[in-house]
DNA sequence: CAAACCAATCAACTAGCGTTGATGAATCTG
DNA sequence: CAGATTCATCAACGCTAGTTGATTGGTTTG
């Protein structure tokens, strides 16, 4: 049996799907995969606008895959693995689900 | 170790991502999780516009994550979990990975 | 306190995505 | 073969999401 994460919502769902369905948040996700960052070294090491970077870690903040925390005048953001996760248990019903599959149409 | 199935690039997960993240598509994938539907069946089904489920089938069998076959006039469509299955384990290299996060910056 | 710095926000613009209604291609029925 | 049925495709439109550059708010430094 597995550990019961609480399943999620289609919607909750579409909305990680949406938020991780996107170029430029998918570089800083795997950027934020090393670790903590702030945004100023995000920025750099992206390669990108300050003001696009701000937009684009709004949404995955919003979306429940980041977390921030400020300190002094930078801002730190931080994967939270357990968005992934619980993504991760969701397509796992779905494609269980799938399986046994009623029969076709006649 | 893991089963290897050969992770997915990057790219090839965002378009599964990018597929999955539209209500419409969501629904269908969901009813398609009982099994083979014809196209009729959707759009009685899910009450849309024939035009419109063609569209969103054609955006999900090229992402991969549908199959179709021809019967007389009918098309069946149908999932291929294959595909939530890879995308699960994107997720899951994606998740492994910022767990064992190198230290924050000073 | 003034200047410098970091990051969020805003308004204006652009482009891509989904919708709609009509048309076309293929198959079956009478 | 003519008509009907099933589905894909197309062009035109509308809307939402992302981009850009400037401004604001908050923090630190001199």
């Amino acid at each position: 049996m597995s550990v019961a994460t609480t399943s999620l919502q289609s919607d909750q769902a579409r909305a990680l799907l949406k938020a991780l369905a996107d170029p430029l948040r998918l570089k800083v996700i795997e950027a934020l995969g090393g670790g903590e960052r702030c945004v100023c070294d995000l920025t750099a090491d992206l390669g990108l606008a300050q003001s696009k970077l701000s937009f684009h870690l709004k949404v995955l903040k919003q979306a429940g895959l980041l977390a921030d925390r400020q300190e002094g005048r930078w801002i730190y953001y931080r994967l939270r693995p357990e968005a992934l996760d619980e993504l991760r248990g969701w397509l796992a019903a779905l494609s269980a689900d799938c399986r046994n599959s009623a029969s076709p149409c006649p």
